[in-house]
DNA sequence: CCTTTGTTTAACCAAATGGTTAAATCAAGT
DNA sequence: ACTTGATTTAACCATTTGGTTAAACAAAGG
């Protein structure tokens, strides 16, 4: 009866790769098979139609790059470590793979209610909200200067991503090869981490 | 002869508005003649072809986005205020044309060569160079803290225009009405400031 | 009035594209 | 060997889509 059972994966894996580089717009069915090495009717054989594989896709991106956060968020050890440790593991995971970011936020903007759907469905991101309360407590008792967590949050995240989806424009304005840029995002890992935390001095 | 000479400029409006909203390859030729309120072919007689049109309406916006700094980065001010007002000034720009960046940085995305290209042709940046070198001087000078220009370019303009770019992500995970992500993106105008004066205290 | 020249439209076209199908193939189970 | 049920393929289909064209229209100029 059933045969090599990666078939399936194949067509995941190819899949990832074409949507992730052109957008579910811009995504070919024949090209994914292609990819794969796989006749197009299998693709619907596995997935049914285009959405369906794309959703796919999609909210295995989204997780990957959510989920980066939480698991350093909840470890307990003092605020300034946490955030010096956040930004570095965070950018490292970004930059494995740095066209996830472009590919998520443009789907996201292309449906912002979809996001909406997702967002109500899911855990609600006990991690940040945790984290959150963290950063208000430490404000209260004098720890950091009081600041609003939502924006603490936009600052980091900003910074962390931001030069990743803006990759070829900042190596066009600032005239970088890919090894200089290689060595700013690494740079970054503690540089974020600085800004974030004289922000954060009382 | 000539009629309304303004059907050049009714499809310019429409172009921009959809393939904005719906970028390169989400864009349809019929849906932009209909924005328009025209007959699709006057789209290839008065711009060829989707291409050429698409071009003017990136070439547009990629400069509309890039020039905003351009005119704050000029002028003479201490180096503090200098900052202060280049960042409300662009977030106050940004938040006219919310759904430029996505677009733009997509595109880019989409085809990294072009960016080369039209980088390698344009003027340089003239205003940011000379702003970069304003800041080297600072640090040696020790009025601010010495760091790389490029890296202090970067951290203000992804602070600056991430949130827009990540706005449905934003108010999904905060549970942000549109209401109280304006109150985020106008707190930020002064906020972003500070942080990246007090990372630059020397 | 009629010619001329730029503008606009409806109809049309070929290629691309997502999706389907009927037949072929393959791997057990008997 | 034969049956059975899942897997795979080539050919096909309907729709969409970017683009074209020939004819209609409109505004001067004579």
């Amino acid at each position: 009866m059933a045969k090599e059972r990666n078939t399936e994966e194949l067509i995941i894996e190819a899949a990832k790769k074409i949507f992730i580089k052109r957008g579910l717009a811009g995504a070919r069915m024949q090209d994914i098979a292609d990819e794969a090495g796989i006749n197009k009717a299998m693709l619907h054989y596995y997935y049914r139609n285009k959405e369906k594989l794309f959703e796919i896709v999609f909210n295995e991106a989204f997780s990957k790059m959510m989920g980066r956060l939480g698991n350093i968020l909840t470890k307990p050890m003092p605020l300034e470590e946490k955030i010096r440790m956040l930004v570095e593991n965070y950018i490292t995971n970004i930059a494995e793979t740095p066209y996830l970011p472009i590919f998520v936020l443009n789907e996201i903007n292309q449906q912002p209610e979809m996001m909406v759907k997702k967002i109500s469905s899911q855990p609600a991101f006990p991690d940040i909200m945790l984290f959150m309360k963290e950063i208000i407590e430490a404000g209260k008792k004098g720890t950091i200067k009081e600041v609003s967590p939502v924006q603490l949050f936009m600052n980091i995240v900003s910074m962390c991503i931001f030069p990743f989806v803006a990759r070829p424009l900042i190596q066009g304005v600032f005239q970088q090869d890919s090894v200089q840029f290689d060595m700013l995002i690494e740079e970054r890992k503690k540089l974020v981490g600085d800004v974030i935390i004289s922000w954060l001095k009382p």
